[in-house]
Formats: C-alpha cells, sequence, structure tokens
DNA sequence: TTGCGTGCAAAGGTTTTGCATGGCA
DNA sequence: TGCCATGCAAAACCTTTGCACGCAA
C-alpha cells in the first residue's frame, strides 16, 4: 500500500496553485516562483505531473506558444456538470453554468452523432475585461 | 518585396497533409513520412510553422503527450463561420454547421459576458464510431 | 526504521539557429 | 544572377531519469 508524504516542496506548489488560482503558469514558471523555497526544478516537474494527474491542477495550451501551461483546478467548482471558458488574453476561466448551452451539446450529440467531453473541452474567447480594452 | 519559391520540400509537406487531411500527425511524424523526398528535418519545422501561420494547418494539442500535432485546414470549409468538434479517440475534425450552437455562442456573449473565438475553439469528444467501438 | 520524496547531475528528446550551398525565378 | 530555401550540424531548450540521501510517518 502506498503512503503519501506531506513536504515542503508539495505544499510550496499547491499554495501557489492555489493562491494564484485565476492564472496559470508554465512548469519554470512555477519552478522559478517556488525556487526560494528550496523545490528543484525536477521536483517540480513530478508534482506537476501529480497534480496533473490527480486533477488538483488543469492543463490548458497556449495559442501562441509550443508549451503548456496549468492552473488550478478549483474543486469547489463542479466541473463535471458545467462547461469551461478561457479568454486567450487574460488567462481567466469561466466556470459556466448554462442550460441553453447543456441543452445544444444534448442536440450535438442527437443530430451531429457527437458525444462532447464537457471536462475536456475548454472554450476560447475573450472576457468582457479583455475585449472593452480594445 | 517577398518573394516565394515552389519547391520540393514545400511541395512534399503540403501534398502529404492534404492527402490525409482526416488525419493529425506530429512534426516528426511529418519528417519521417517526407524524408524519402529528401527533405531534411529542420526544413520541415520551417514549413510547419509557416504554414502553420499562413493558416494551411491547424495545431492541436493531444489529451495524453507533450506534443502538438497538425493537420490540414480545408479551405474549402468556411471556419470563420461555423464550429469544430475534434474526436479525442481518432482524431477525426468535424465542421459543424448548427444554428443552435450559433444562438447559444450568442446568448453567451450577452448574457455570460463572453466572445466565442469560434476559430480557436475546438470541442473535444468522441465521434459515433469511435463511441460505439466501446 | 521504512521507504517515499527530493536534489543534483546526466541523459534524452525536441526544436531552433548558423552557415555554406543549392536551386527557383 | 539574386536571393530564398534547404541541409547539415551544433546549440539551445525542455523534460525525464538514475541515484544517493534526507526526512515524514
Amino acid at each position: 500500500m502506498k503512503r503519501e508524504y506531506k513536504t515542503g516542496p508539495k505544499k510550496a506548489v499547491i499554495d501557489f496553485f492555489r493562491e494564484n488560482s485565476e492564472r496559470h503558469f508554465s512548469v519554470l514558471d512555477v519552478v522559478d516562483a517556488v525556487s526560494q523555497s528550496g523545490a528543484g526544478k525536477s521536483t517540480v516537474y513530478r508534482l506537476i505531473n501529480n497534480l496533473l494527474e490527480s486533477g488538483v491542477i488543469r492543463r490548458f495550451e497556449t495559442p501562441d506558444s509550443q508549451k503548456f501551461v496549468y492552473q488550478y483546478a478549483d474543486k469547489s467548482h463542479e466541473c463535471e456538470t458545467h462547461y469551461h471558458l478561457k479568454c486567450v488574453k487574460c488567462g481567466r476561466l469561466i466556470h459556466m453554468e448554462c442550460v441553453h448551452f447543456r441543452e445544444v451539446c444534448n442536440h450535438i450529440e442527437k443530430e451531429h452523432s457527437f458525444i462532447i467531453g464537457s471536462k475536456q473541452s475548454v472554450i476560447f474567447g475573450e472576457c468582457v475585461a479583455c475585449s472593452s480594452e480594445n
């Protein structure tokens, strides 16, 4: 049986993600952010992969770069049942409850023969704040 | 003023994407596929970046791997105006015209204050063929 | 005391870059 | 002939791995 230890680096990484849950970071951003706590690079890589697998954080692609970014997955949200909008400008993730959207998903499943994975799908666009800046 | 040359490697890469427009490939897949034509690795990298920028191909993330894949962007489809479903199993890209979906996008823009970028957003899920396999 | 988690350094893999050459127009 | 595109090799980068040690339980 597998035990799990509570350690400094693990706490540092989780805290960092939680305290900045509105934003996303590349692995190296995180390495940088927690380096003062003494956590090494490979540990951060290992932790991020663990957290990703256990669903504590989520992974996103960025439109411009080749790198992935990671963001805290707030478990207080019921992410199984709703949909996600992500602003390509500021990175903000919006958890959207929307009956109409769910109805359309059902429609797509019936009429377009496609089962939408709401967990895997992120709809990109621009949030109010960013679009009003233009 | 910038001229553009018609060259062997360029033709090989574009042809490969066009002839396999239903599927997606990593850069190294393409390197492999066109290697017989004599095209080198760095050239393929450069070509893929060019084609991506000019919109001839599109980039997708893969759910499991750290690598991106690329797929021919069929210009005969009016991708500005419709939506995209992509099967996470087989990679098939479905160009969906759907009035209901468009209505919901308008709804989201008005009520949820979020402007959906239909070009950037890909909805992941499972196509009929793949979901009936289970 | 046990064995998981860590740090360091090295290895592995992918992508980019520099530079001389080749070939399209 | 001019200059863009290419191939090769090296460099730059990012990520994973091996191993010995430290530390939580």
